[in-house]
DNA sequence: GCCGGCTGATTACAGATGTAGTCAGAAAGC
DNA sequence: GCTTTCTGACTACATCTGTAATCAGCCGGC
């Protein structure tokens, strides 16, 4: 799967979350922060269909685009690299170095020991 | 902390691993399938250092590199910057993530859950 | 029937990145 | 001493990314 960028990745997310959507629609339901034109919202669409994660359907002379690639994989790709770079592909280092941040909190471990009990059984 | 691309962070690397190293020690030592000239590694070595990631000693007309911020410090940035983007901050929808994926061996649930126990007490 | 606005396609352009060549000067071999 | 070799500095250039403008054509209002 080809990556894409911060921004790509916004619009994205808009669409993983509610599709298909014509391109103002995206750009409507975009993040008000990011103060993009039209135009590039339309730029990114393009992009990000050429790139094979998204596809659409035409509505007259309009298109319905929608993701064709679910976010699930997307995320798994993304943390898999991420994982691989970083932690030698293990989990557990990064879960031992997010708790030497401090980015871990009573909630979370109470939370993952709950999971991890669950994956057991 | 500036971001760093795929190559520049396979220096990086590199130089975590030991340090100070000239350029050429660098190059040596850069993972062999990257096919890297003397040139490239140089560039990076420049560009590294206007990040303000690399500081450097003079040697003479040579310089010796180091790291001028810890392997753990951008690590922390980089999986932060992941956790937020795709999990919400939240370390449990990752390891969950995880474990539908079938990325999380028993091995590895039993050292989380080791590695949580010992956070709690 | 013409006009303003909307559509996707194409083009623009700056900054980042990967990869490397050129240059001026020092050092080292001979 | 002269040539080869090595150094960091600077330059080059294609690709990717973020951001947007231009273009050609269709559609809906009047």
């Amino acid at each position: 799967m080809e990556r894409i960028g911060d921004a790509e990745y916004a619009v994205m997310e808009v669409l993983w979350d509610e599709a298909p959507l014509t391109a103002a629609e995206v750009a409507g339901r975009a993040p008000r922060d990011r103060g993009w034109s039209i135009r590039t919202v339309k730029t990114m669409l393009s992009r990000l269909t050429a790139k094979g994660v998204l596809s659409y359907e035409e509505d007259g002379r309009r298109y319905f685009y929608r993701p064709a690639v679910a976010r699930d994989d997307y995320v798994a790709q993304e943390s898999g690299r991420l994982l691989d770079r970083m932690f030698g592909g293990r989990l557990t280092p990064l879960v031992a170095h997010l708790a030497r941040r401090d980015r871990l909190s009573d909630r979370d471990i109470e939370e993952i020991e709950a999971l991890l009990k669950a994956l057991k059984s």
